[in-house]
DNA sequence: ACATTTTGTTAGGTTTACCTTACTATTAAT
DNA sequence: ATTAATAGTAAGGTAAACCTAACAAAATGT
């Protein structure tokens, strides 16, 4: 099992990838802020387990595998954000910062379910 | 802060104080599946922290500052199971396994907004 | 082209939360 | 009362996720 900030980490890789098209290493040290050695090492990781290809300067690239992971977890960010917001009238802010909390932890059963439950609701309102 | 796992073992200490009344640190060890020499450390780690009173066998005394804490998480607990279940429509079993993780990383907004969410839906069911 | 800055790596350190093995102290059993 | 079992501690180890300081390589500025 990955873990949670190995999780972030690659979360971001993805949704950087997917608009700017380029990441190094550097993007994330600064985003998490977080020591150049420790992104090093967490790349590292990644790679191992096959869910990037790290080559140094040469760039970041993610994998299949890595893509399937990291959608799954952008998914259940964007479920977990939305229902906050949308059911529980939490702010966009606290929402958000919940939800790249939770997101780690939640089964998909629960996410599947939340979806659901906010699907209803805006068919109901329209 | 206090950790996840910290803050497991003092929601078992303060349950257990409820109704049994007597605790030891063997119990810990029992409950969560980790050595004794862990519980060991993790008690004084508690202790450290003024959550609880340790004097090894003399048993585990929980403090005020402590029952202030477990009581927030067995609240926050109680609150995402019962949402899990009667919401969402969650089954009894993967609600509890949800609430012990998410319990930790919820902030306290959401869980009174996740309160009066069912406590409104229960008086339209009335 | 050369100096400077940027980016990444190495080496070594910390903390948390675990572990095992071995020892000690207490409790219980006969 | 002795022995045996139980409960707790000490010592030492691991892995993850961080850190800093120092260095190397590459990119950039002039």
């Amino acid at each position: 099992m990955i873990s949670a900030s190995l999780e972030d980490y690659l979360e971001f890789i993805h949704n950087t990838i997917l608009n700017k098209k380029e990441i190094k290493a550097i993007d994330i040290s600064k985003a998490f802020n977080i020591s150049r050695p420790s992104v090093s090492e967490a790349l590292i990781r990644l790679a191992d387990m096959d869910l990037i290809i790290y080559e140094g300067r040469k760039g970041i690239k993610i994998t299949k595998k890595g893509i399937e992971q990291a959608k799954k977890t952008v998914e259940k960010h964007q479920i977990l954000s939305e229902f906050f917001v949308n059911i529980l009238m939490i702010d966009k802010k606290t929402a958000e910062k919940n939800a790249c909390r939770i997101e780690h932890v939640i089964d998909d059963e629960i996410i599947e379910k939340m979806k659901k439950y906010k699907e209803s609701k805006s068919k109901n309102n329209e």
